[in-house]
RNA sequence: GCGGAUGUGGCGGAACUGGCAGACGCGCCGGACUUAGAAUCCGGUGUCUUUAGGCGUAUGGGUUCAAAUCCCUUCAUCCGCACCA
């Protein structure tokens, strides 16, 4: 046989795969479906190793489920809104149409060279007007069940490109494009209303059993859902209220001063009367200036400033001081935070720095806290409760709940429930984004746009300049419309949807993505949905999974589809890195997927990315491992070649017992591998244990290159070792298959194997003494214990090292050891 | 600071439910083929003393006939959260 050539084969059957018919994925309930989604990339125009781990791992588990007899789903398609496409038509005047575009067919041949097994007639490109209309259609169905809604917000603002950010464009508080820092400005901006489903999407974390407890606990921190009680005291040099959200009622006794976020309106009322009033603004300006991550960051120092007014606590009437300080995000709980310095190690620091009083409230059972002995807040959550009126001598979960109860009961305070997940703020104010499907009419305020009139469509008369607040207002075109209710002249809504929002349907459009009288069909998307298998990086565990979860369950109510979770199972792939680092272009250690296509072929570079280290761990690239996997694939080929004419002139059913020991042996080795290779692939995602099973059995081959070899053996050999390794190196296994055998390898089905091929008539038994190993033996397989442990002793290498000592007890474990104790 | 994960040869990594540590690959060493090299094939490769054994899974301890695996201590690295009241 001729050498082997992948550059060769892998352009041929690339060419049979391209086939429109080949991968086409019909419903059919009478087979069991499958659903492997890998998540769809940005389309920048070019592969990354990243990506190709990706597609690799899901292409494995595709064809794997191919061939185990499912009807399996495998698409791809592009998220193809977002920002690099408008900064392209900024500095270089292309159309961001046109830059995507490109890069899509630039990254299709991409991913066609890797021999993917997708249903390419499925694929969907958000930007697209046939998609971008459903994403309009469905921001549409979220306004009419009062889940999208329009207000004032303080957004991130980058002065340098004069624009708006997305929360996950800023990183570590500073601008990704231009690395200056960000701050906030008040907008009107549309947001959804995540939050109405914070308790389920916490609750049913619990029914993804198939997701890595990472990922779940980043999502449960995220939506930090934590129980209390919202206590309201009185302000009466204002005659107003002022609410604390607090998790420790319990400590309602001790609370000696009040703290504010700068941005409470009380601290506007306050100044009304404060003679303070201009120190007060002094530093609120100060604070308000400061970063997000200064004022968020728990190293800053605590500061704060009396405004020379004091609220009570209901409670025990105390007098306690209102303080506007640095350390109490507005955002989160009332903006108001009551301060017991005793119980709370922030309000102790504050306490301390300040002067303030300190008054004991909790301490641990049995034991009397001194004050002026305490180096910092009691915060445990045990003990009894001292300086708490009726309250005192109660032990912490007593008073906890009695305190909320009083609370209650003379109507102060409420139980409530809190969450640290925000609502999800979704304008943008780019072009190159789903423009918000809605009209403003001075007469009919906000109307939404008649669903006969969808998609709104992008304009193209726009002008990108740098700076410029959302291109869209400056089309005319775009602008110029009626009110659809009224008739009277309008304005359109100018902002794009967040891209994250035309991601996070996406996996739903697959299952009917030509549908144009809906986003999908309640019957496809319930055949196909929720994907079994969904593949990514961990980078998006809170972002994209969050917000899939989101949308699903709000379709779910609205009747669309009949599952709560989109995605069954999820497996998060470590990084490629290199030389210890996470490649990048700044580094200088990227290693272009082409390159390595070009030198070695695609199978080659799956191979190698797939044996390398176990999915979800980072995988160090290694150009001396790309050429050892090169080599087990020459191995591969010239071992079957050398089997050729065996192989061709085997049967396909013979009888075992008519082979040589050695024969025997090696038939065992195959069916073990089978076992071993189908377990890893089904269960486990072990692809590199099974990878370096299937080189153990190609090794094992090598013992009959030089001899005869039984050619139904052969035969059996091949199509088992072709028919394992399809999932993995599609094309070479293609290739050697259509020289052999009939058909086409990756429509054969699974390897079986046979259990009774596999078990061995004797096993080898290690026998230790005091748990070290002195002799091994070979018995009959299942041997029982009895039988081990009287045997043991009778070895002659174990009764000399045994003679003169006492034999204390005898352990043994059938197949695999027996344990001579002595003293 | 809080939470989580990880720690095994020169390197990437194996090891089911506690039962022979180091599979497989890389690298290295030796051999065959060759005028020579490349490629390929064969053999070796944790470590220390060499009949045979001692020591070895970050550290120190514990449980057990038996521990990489279970429990506790310390250390290191990585990740997430980070004033959330």
């Amino acid at each position: 046989m001729e050498k082997y050539n992948p550059r060769q084969i892998e352009s041929k059957w690339q060419e049979v795969w391209n086939a429109p018919d080949y991968y086409r994925t019909v419903e059919d309930s009478s087979r069991k479906k499958y659903y492997a989604l890998e998540m769809f990339p940005y389309p920048s125009g070019n592969l990354h190793m990243g990506h190709v781990r990706n597609y690799s791992i899901g292409d494995v588990v595709a064809r794997y489920r191919m061939m185990a007899g499912y009807n399996v789903l495998h698409p791809m398609g592009f998220d193809a809104f977002g920002m690099p496409a408008e900064n392209a038509a900024i500095s270089h005047g292309v159309k961001p149409g046109d830059w995507t575009f490109a890069n899509i067919k630039k990254m299709i041949g991409q991913q066609k060279a890797m021999g993917l097994a997708y249903d390419w007639e499925r694929e969907v490109e958000t930007c697209r007007e046939d998609y971008y209309r459903w994403t309009q259609w469905l921001f549409q169905l979220f306004y009419k069940r009062g889940l999208a809604y329009k207000k004032e917000a303080a957004v991130n603002w980058c002065d340098t490109c004069g624009t708006v950010l997305a929360n996950e464009q800023v990183i570590d508080g500073k601008c990704w494009r231009c690395d200056h820092e960000v701050h906030k400005k008040n907008l009107a901006q549309w947001f959804f209303k995540i939050t109405d489903y914070a308790d389920e999407l916490l609750k049913d974390l619990d029914k993804l059993t198939g997701w890595p407890e990472r990922v779940k606990t980043m999502q449960e921190n995220w939506i930090g859902r934590s129980e209390g009680l919202e206590l309201t005291l009185d302000v009466p040099e204002l005659g107003e209220k002022v609410s604390v959200y607090t998790t420790r009622p319990d400590t309602s006794f001790g609370i000696t001063f009040l703290a504010l976020a700068p941005e409470h309106p009380l601290v506007e009322k306050i100044c009304a009367v404060s003679p303070k009033a201009a120190e007060i603004h002094k530093f609120c300006e100060k604070v308000k200036q400061q970063s997000d991550i200064e004022r968020t960051s728990s190293e800053s120092e605590k500061e704060g400033i009396f405004t020379g007014i004091y609220c009570v606590n209901p409670f025990n009437g105390y007098r306690a001081q209102i303080w506007v300080t640095n350390y109490v995000v507005y955002e989160y709980g009332t903006g108001a935070v009551m301060g017991v310095p005793s119980g709370d190690q922030r309000d102790w620091m504050f306490a301390k720095k300040y002067g303030l009083e300190i008054i004991l409230t909790l301490q641990p059972k049995g034991t009397t806290l001194k004050l002026e002995e305490m180096s910092a807040a009691y915060t445990e959550k045990e003990g009894e409760l001292v300086n708490s009126g009726k309250f005192t001598g109660m032990e912490f979960h007593a008073g906890f709940n009695a305190i909320m109860d009083e609370a209650e009961k003379l109507g102060f305070g409420k139980r409530k429930v809190n969450y640290k997940l925000r609502d999800w703020l979704i304008s943008r104010q780019r072009y190159w984004g789903a423009p918000i499907p809605v009209i403003y009419c001075d007469h009919c305020g906000e109307v939404l746009v008649p669903e006969e009139d969808l998609p709104v469509l992008l304009p193209d008369d726009v002008e990108f300049k740098q700076g410029a607040l959302s291109p869209l207002s400056t089309s005319k075109k775009f602008n110029d419309v009626k009110c659809p209710k009224c008739g009277r002249k309008a304005r359109r809504e100018t902002d794009t949807m967040d891209t994250f929002i035309c991601s996070s349907w996406y996996y739903l459009r697959y299952a009917d993505p030509h549908n144009d009288k809906a986003p999908f069909s309640r019957e496809k998307v319930n055949y196909w949905n929720p994907v079994d298998q969904y593949i990514g990086g961990i980078e998006h565990a809170i972002l994209h999974l969050l917000y899939s979860r989101f949308f699903t369950k709000v379709l779910r109510d609205a009747g669309l589809l009949d599952f709560d979770e989109p995605f069954t199972n999820l497996l998060t792939q470590g990084m490629v890195i290199k030389d210890g680092a996470k490649m990048s272009k700044s580094l200088g250690n990227v290693v272009s997927p082409e390159e390595i296509i070009d030198k070695y072929g695609a199978d080659t570079a799956r191979l190698f990315i797939l044996f390398a280290a176990p999915v979800e761990k980072d995988l160090e690239w290694s150009d001396k491992g790309v050429e050892g996997s090169f080599r087990f694939l020459n191995r591969v080929w010239r071992i079957l070649g050398i089997f050729e004419d065996a192989v061709k002139a085997g049967a396909d059913s013979y009888d075992p017992e008519t082979l040589t020991d050695e024969e025997k042996i090696f038939r065992r080795a195959i069916h073990r591998t089978a076992k071993k290779v189908t377990e890893d692939l089904r269960d486990k995602f072990a692809f590199n244990t099974a990878i370096s099973a299937l080189m153990e059995l190609v090794n094992a081959a090598h013992n009959f290159q030089d001899k005869e070899i039984n050619p139904s053996l052969a035969r059996e050999f091949a199509s088992s070792l072709l028919r394992m390794l399809a999932p993995f190196v599609p094309h070479i296994t293609a290739e050697l298959w259509s020289r052999f055998f009939e058909g086409d390898v990756h429509k054969q089905s699974w390897v079986t194997y046979d259990e009774s091929a596999i078990a061995e008539e004797t096993v080898e038994i290690v026998v230790q003494i005091n748990g070290k190993v002195r002799e091994r033996v070979s018995v009959a397989t299942n041997l029982s214990k009895a039988e081990l442990e009287k045997l043991a002793p009778t070895l002659p290498r174990i009764q000399e090292l045994t003679a003169g000592k006492q034999i204390v007890k005898i352990i043994a474990v059938p197949n695999k050891l027996v344990n001579v104790v002595v003293k």
